[in-house]
RNA sequence: GCGGCUUUGGUGAAGUGGUUAACACACUGGAUUGUGGCUCCAGCACGCGUGGGUUCAAGUCCCACAAGUCGCCCCA
């Protein structure tokens, strides 16, 4: 027996209608907020993450699928799409059609990390970036654009959790400044933030161990330059305009490295540690580390399994209703090619028709067409064929009548 | 990558180291041979995550591994 790879997960027939439906729901709000849809390579240059998320992030130091083709070219299962997403915007000039590009995506990605509920090794993301614009205006509809999503899926007690993370302007001074704050403090901090302390500063706010230890600690929000402050000061006036609640967490500090200013998590607390159902932010400088001409962006992502979960808590996923028209009853060997044929050409007809074909007993047949959901059962035997007729039976009333056969299109 | 817990059929599960692994649901077949429900009857784990070990005897004890799950880490 071979079992899927850890992590690793098969979508069943039983559980495909809840995907559809997301997808459905995916594919028309990003309709109406003029989203279009971009599909990328499942694998891409090692560099570009390396490049995109940042070299001593956890994603790309320990958690990428990478492998050597028989090329000998180094690639990697996309553990994200914002880089491969921009990637695809340079390559193929997209700047150039219009000055906004706004672009969703769905798919598989890719992190190498110990499984648990609601954390796949293989796990979906649906994600948005709208590239092009530097207007805090961006920012709202993006956030917005997610918070809808989740909400019009049906959810409930959602968080939207708001932070400015600054931009190379003025988050070196923050960096000094927590720096200063911890220097003394720092035989009292975990090893990881010990580690973190000269790489990534900013990452000590969001450590779970010690972030309560300390609650005096500098706050980015006083250190923002005034273009950071300025946007981070309209996006919240455009939100509250929306309609849409958040909660400013200055200690909202997202992993990956290419942000800048706005950083936005949207949380749905009883999933426990995988409470984040939805991430994002501004990359302003990413496009230009990408090779390309700098550039403002903004985009999120969410976890569709971290939805489902969410979903299923809050009794909220469909029942799969089974949608036949008709059931064909065969009986005995001399119905089966009549019946076969009756089978396709209603089909071909459009109707949704089902049979058995096991060869079982009527009464066999008549409990699957009445659990098969099908509203009338059509049943051909030695009788009917000699008269070249058909049983026609309505399975809600239980009526049935001898029909001749090119009437059962008219009557289904 | 670290720590805790869990692992009996399609499902939910019972099972003080000792005869043929309970029960329920689901599924399949049947109840005078062409009709759905109910009821009744029958069938349905050669094996208890995998591999070792202890023992006269192991689903029950020990070890290792695997998978799942919770927390950490990370993130969506």
């Amino acid at each position: 027996m071979i079992n899927a790879p850890r992590g690793t997960r098969d979508i069943l027939p039983r559980d495909v209608v809840e995907w559809q439906m997301i997808e459905r729901k995916i594919r028309e709000i990003c309709d109406r907020f003029g989203f279009e849809e971009i599909r990328t390579p499942i694998f891409e240059h090692t560099e570009l993450f390396q490049r995109g998320i940042g070299e001593n992030t956890d994603v790309v130091e320990k958690e990428m699928y990478t492998f050597e083709d028989r090329g000998g070219r180094s690639l990697t299962l996309r553990p994200e799409n914002t880089a491969s997403t921009l990637r695809a915007y340079l390559q193929n000039k997209l700047f150039a059609e219009k000055s906004l590009n706004k672009l969703f995506y769905i798919g598989s990605m890719f992190r190498y990390d110990r499984p648990q509920a609601g954390r796949m090794r293989e796990f979906h993301q649906f994600g948005v970036e709208s590239i092009g614009e530097m207007n805090p205006a961006v920012d709202a509809e993006v956030i917005t654009l997610a918070w809808d999503f989740l909400t019009e899926l049906g959810l409930t007690d959602l968080e939207l959790r708001l932070n400015s993370v600054g931009c190379p302007k003025c988050r070196p001074q923050y960096k000094e400044v927590i720096q200063k704050y911890f220097r003394d403090k720092l035989p009292e901090l975990c090893h990881d933030c010990q580690s973190r302390f000269d790489k990534n500063p900013m990452r000590l706010l969001d450590c779970k161990i010690d972030s309560d230890k300390f609650t005096d600690v500098p706050i980015i929000t006083y250190y923002l330059c005034d273009e950071c402050r300025n946007h981070f000061e309209t996006l919240q006036k455009l939100l509250e305009a929306g309609g849409i609640k958040f909660k400013i967490d200055p200690k909202l500090v997202r992993g990956l490295d290419y942000y800048t200013k706005t950083a936005f998590e949207i949380r749905y607390s009883p999933l426990g540690a995988q409470s984040a159902v939805a991430g994002g932010g501004r990359y302003d400088g990413l496009v230009e580390e990408l090779g390309g001409d700098s550039t403002p962006a903004v985009g999120f992502a969410t976890g569709i399994e971290r939805i489902i979960l969410a979903l299923e808590q809050q009794d909220l996923l469909l029942e799969k209703l089974p949608s036949i028209d008709c059931f064909i009853i065969a009986l005995g060997d001399l119905a089966q090619i009549p019946a076969f044929k009756f089978l396709t050409d209603l089909r071909r007809d459009g109707k949704s028709v089902a049979m058995d074909f096991a060869g079982r007993s009527m009464k066999a047949q008549m409990k699957q067409a009445s659990k098969s959901g099908a509203k009338f059962a059509v049943i051909l035997g030695e009788d009917e064929i000699r008269s070249n007729m058909v049983t026609f039976k309505n399975l809600e009333t239980s009526d049935q009548e001898l029909i001749p056969v090119e009437k059962i299109l008219e009557r289904i």
